[in-house]
DNA sequence: GTAAGTACCTTGCATAGCAAGATACTGTGT
DNA sequence: ACACAGTATCTTGCTATGCAAGGTACTTAC
C-alpha cells in the first residue's frame, strides 16, 4: 500500500471513529486495520496532536488484560473537524476521480 | 486544499494525464490545477523523479511563446505504473470511503 | 528599458508515516 | 521461578513529498 497516499488520511480516518465511539490507541490501530494498514509508531504521534489541538480528551480505564487504556474522546472542536475534514477529503477525492477519468477516457 | 493529501496523488495524476497527451512541465502545472492544486515547485522535481525511474523521456521543442519545452513521454514501464497506481488510488479510497461511512452511518 | 507572460530550475522548510526499539502489565506453560 | 506471548503505552531517527521563495532566460508589448 503506497504510504503517501495516507498522508493527512489517518487523521479523518480517527476522527471517523472516534466519532462513532470512545477508543483507546491499540483498538484504534485495530479498528483502522481492517480497512488501511497501520502502525502504533503512526498513532500515538497522531493522537497526541488531536489532544494538543484540542480536537479529543483523554481519561484512563484498568484492564484485566493488561496495562490501563488511556481513552479518547472526541470534543465539540472535534466533531466540527471531523465533520469539515470529512467534506474535504470528499472534495478532493472526486477531484482526483475526475482528473483521472477525464484524461484518459478519450484515450482509453 | 490539504496539502498532505496529495502526497503521492499528485504523481498518478501526472502520469495519467501523461497516459493522454506528451505534455511539458508548465503545461502539466496548468492541466491539473483545473482540478487540484499544484505548483511549479512541485512539478518540476517531480517529473525528474519520473524520469530517473524511467517512466518518462523527454524531448525539447522549439516555442515562439517563450524558451523551448520540455516535453514529457510516457514509456512503457510508465504506462504499466500508471495502470498500478491507479487501481491502488482506486483501492485505497473505497477502503476509505468505506471506513468513513461505515464508522458514523450507525451514530448519525 | 521595463514590465508581463511563458518556461525552466533549485534550495530550505514543514509535515506525516513507519520501523525499530523501550517500557510494563497479565496470563499461560514448563 | 522463568520464559513467552498478548496487551498497551510511548519515543527516536529516518524517509518521502509538497511548497514558498527565489533565480534564470526568452518573447512580446508598451
Amino acid at each position: 500500500m503506497n504510504i503517501q497516499f495516507k498522508k493527512g488520511v489517518l487523521e479523518i480516518c480517527v476522527l471517523s471513529v472516534l466519532a462513532h465511539k470512545d477508543c483507546y490507541g491499540y483498538e484504534l490501530v485495530g479498528e483502522i486495520s481492517k480497512r488501511i494498514d497501520i502502525s502504533e509508531g503512526t498513532i500515538y504521534p497522531l493522537l497526541r496532536r488531536l489532544k494538543d489541538e484540542g480536537y479529543v480528551t483523554t481519561y484512563l480505564q484498568e484492564s484485566v488484560e493488561g496495562p490501563p487504556r488511556k481513552y479518547y474522546r472526541l470534543t465539540e472542536s472535534g466533531r466540527t473537524e471531523e465533520h469539515d475534514q470529512k467534506e474535504e477529503w470528499m472534495r478532493f477525492a472526486s477531484s482526483v476521480n475526475a482528473l483521472l477519468e477525464g484524461t484518459t477516457d478519450a484515450a482509453d
